[in-house]
DNA sequence: GGCTCCCGCCACTCG
DNA sequence: CGAGTGGCGGGAGCC
């Protein structure tokens, strides 16, 4: 019965599979068939031979005959195996997940396909692939090699406008993988940046242009948490090292060091701060290891190993880190050694040595967007809220604990890194805020803007201007009035309620009324907000407002914060929802000298400018990540930039993300004050330890709200 | 025989 | 209670 089962899904996927219905993609596929070529250092068997027949002919991967029942699906006589098939025959949804997952396997993974065919394909048995092919041995199920083919699927450095949306589900399927396996992968990715969690089951790539910031910002964090130390005396076998770095973080984490994501941050921290840029898997996990309880230590350090080789998979898909092997008395030691970019502690000229390889002229020029940047005074607010997105653990003592900060990457507290909580240095530098102008940005040219502030590793643009061009006064009301503040400083109450609400709940569970994306009248037209026009500006001399240009419009990442009258026409020029965010709430978080700079008009504003990073503190918790498909779908966006990935289209997004945006001209004020001009905003959305506690477990999307 | 690391169990959290 | 996450370690492949 079982068998018979599988014979039919089998069956049944393959009818698919030549009937082509993987052709929603051939846009990405195509890349894959690029990158996959590029990337690939040395070339595996299985990858270019998957490319190989991806582009001659796809009747090429029905030519494997042979069937191996034992990997043509799980053993059907382990337990597990056996559990999934009954689950599988009595339930149709799984049924359906496993046919998909069956019927993307042929186009992304070399052995699923040869094991699909032969199962499948009895009759087409023309050529006879010797076992070491038909049956895929333990290196092409690596996660190395999975990574490889994850990252053949986009581009090193995605275009601005282009949004790229990752869907685990859908990657699993194509890659022919568990989902298991892709959480290995993105939670190393999104260590360094190269995603970022949208929602559940949906993160956006980023690719590498974030990456050397990010890495800038892991070599900082590194020496401040003093492993430049440790590295140099790693001689010693570093157990003492192990221990200083213990003593150092003192009651650190526990759990979330465990976490992989942090594991991996520490782990290219290490790299980062020695000098000789090479790390022993042994003195990573010595390092790494908190606790010294004798008891456990050695399964510690075991279980440690064992994820410091899945990171270091990863890494090494990446080219960050290559593998070498230490002849060591009578073992050999492996070595890792960073052999990623290594000038990225350079301003504007910051580019990846790797992106050689990697990357284009044009994708590098890109990076250099990302150069100049700020510090922003960390505080222990922020620092919480960050810990709190850290995986959840048992005993958690709610402070130094290390902090995942990619996760909050985009949506969240923009730019925040922070790894851990020294208690020697509270504040040191362990977040940070990239800021720097973006003179060259293809959106501030057609904004006209007056300045540009670009926030890095929380993809922020901000546009801001000290005055208001002729015509954009038209006198429609303010909605920040002083009166209106008022009254919004009395709602604070209800915001703060519904930013509590917010903070306990599942973020990415948002009500779309909440994210106030409206359409931008490509002319002069009024923007209006729930029917009520609300442009303007009452004092010539100052934009009284601001347009919030979230970056769920398919701009990769993006968002705008630009004078609402600041554009030709008074709107900007190109069609994409946003919301006004009043002027005094932001006139002040521009400096003098970038105002003046700015007022000159135009593009002229190449010289960085220092913000002052308490006021750019802007949580992504308001900024967060929309959901990218219902504004674009809600709202009939379709801006220029609106490039949203083919997989964002075809696949509905879970569930709108919840945007703790204003959607009224109150609460846009009051969001945005909180935003703009208080520092410890984030942290005052930390959620009480019981709402923070979360673990590995199913994790919120990292917005909070900015009030609380 | 030790190094590697795949595999998937199962704990957690949240809706 | 189901779904999404992801910590964790058994144990088997590989060198």
């Amino acid at each position: 019965m079982e068998m018979k089962c599988l014979s039919l899904k089998d069956l049944i996927s393959v009818r698919k599979i030549k009937a082509g219905s993987d052709d929603t993609d051939t846009m990405n596929e195509q890349k894959e068939n690029i990158c996959v070529e590029r990337r690939i250092m040395t070339p595996l068997k299985s990858d270019s031979l998957m490319a190989h027949r991806r582009v001659c002919s796809p009747d090429i991967t029905h030519i494997t005959p042979i069937k191996h029942p034992e990997k043509s699906h799980p053993d059907p006589w382990t337990p597990t195996a056996n559990l999934k098939m009954l689950i599988s025959a009595a339930s149709p949804d799984i049924r359906d997940r496993e046919l998909k997952k069956t019927l993307f396997r042929p186009i992304e993974n070399e052995e699923k396909v040869t094991e699909e065919d032969e199962d499948l394909d009895d009759s087409c048995q023309f050529e006879v692939l010797d076992d070491s092919e038909r049956r895929p041995s333990r290196k092409q199920k690596s996660l190395g090699l999975l990574c490889q083919k994850f990252l053949a699927l986009y581009p090193d450095y995605p275009e601005a406008s282009e949004s790229i949306n990752i869907s685990l589900d859908e990657v699993a399927t194509r890659l022919g993988v568990e989902r298991r396996r892709i959480y290995d992968i993105v939670n190393v990715l999104e260590s360094l940046m190269l995603v970022s969690r949208m929602a559940k089951n949906l993160y956006v790539w980023h690719g590498r242009s974030l990456l050397s910031k990010t890495l800038e910002e892991l070599e900082r964090t590194g020496r401040e948490q003093g492993y430049h130390l440790l590295m140099d005396q790693r001689d010693g076998s570093s157990p003492h090292a192990a221990q200083h770095t213990q003593n150092t973080h003192v009651a650190s984490s526990r759990r979330k060091d465990k976490s992989l994501r942090i594991m991996s941050q520490k782990f290219v921290m290490l790299f980062l701060v020695s000098k000789t840029r090479t790390v022993t898997l042994d003195t990573a996990a010595k390092i790494l290891i908190e606790e010294g309880q004798d008891d456990s230590s050695h399964s510690k350090y075991k279980t440690k190993v064992r994820r410091l080789y899945d990171i270091a998979n990863v890494l090494t898909s990446l080219n960050l880190i290559k593998k070498l092997h230490v002849r060591e008395e009578n073992s050999r030691k492996p070595i890792f050694k960073w052999i990623g970019p290594s000038d990225f502690r350079s301003d504007s000229e910051s580019l990846e040595v790797s992106g050689a390889h990697t990357g284009t002229a044009e994708r590098r020029e890109k990076m250099v967007r990302h150069s100049s940047f700020i510090q922003v005074v960390p505080t222990p607010h922020v620092n919480r809220r960050l810990i709190n997105s850290a995986p959840s653990t048992p005993h958690r003592d709610g402070k130094d604990e290390p902090v995942d900060f990619s996760r909050k990457s985009v949506s969240s507290v923009a730019c925040r890194l922070q790894f851990e909580d020294s208690p020697r240095a509270p504040s040191a530098g362990s977040t940070s805020v990239a800021v720097s102008l973006q003179p060259e940005t293809p959106y501030t040219a057609q904004f006209t803007p007056q300045a540009v502030a670009y926030l890095p590793q929380t993809p922020v643009l901000m546009l801001y201007s000290s005055h208001v061009p002729e015509g954009i006064t038209q006198g429609q009301r303010s909605p920040v009035t002083d009166q209106k503040k008022r009254e919004r400083e009395e709602d604070e109450n209800q915001a703060s309620k519904r930013s509590k609400r917010t903070a306990s709940t599942e973020s990415e569970t948002a009500e779309s009324e909440c994210l106030d994306t409206r359409e931008v009248s490509p002319g002069n037209g009024p923007v209006k907000e729930d029917g009520v026009e609300k442009r303007s500006n009452t004092d010539p001399h100052h934009s009284s407002q601001y347009l919030y240009v979230p970056n769920t419009a398919g701009l990769n990442g993006l968002n705008f914060l630009m004078p609402a009258g600041h554009t030709h026409g008074g709107m900007p020029a190109v069609a994409v929802p946003y919301f006004l965010v009043p002027s005094p709430l932001i006139a002040g978080t521009v400096p003098a000298s970038c105002a003046e700079g700015a007022a000159g008009g135009g593009l002229s504003f190449s010289v960085p400018t220092v913000l002052s990073p308490a006021r750019f503190v802007m949580a992504g918790g308001a900024f967060g990540m929309a959901d990218k498909f219902n504004n674009a779908e809600h709202h009939g966006y379709r801006g220029p930039g609106s490039t949203l990935s083919p997989q964002g289209l075809r696949k509905e997004s879970p569930r709108p993300v919840q945007m703790q945006t204003p959607s009224t001209p109150k609460e846009a004020a009051l969001w945005s004050k909180s935003f703009f001009e208080t520092p410890g905003a984030f942290g005052l959305l930390a959620s009480p330890p019981a709402a923070r506690k979360r673990g590995s477990a199913q994790r919120k999307l990292d917005i909070e709200h900015p009030s609380n």
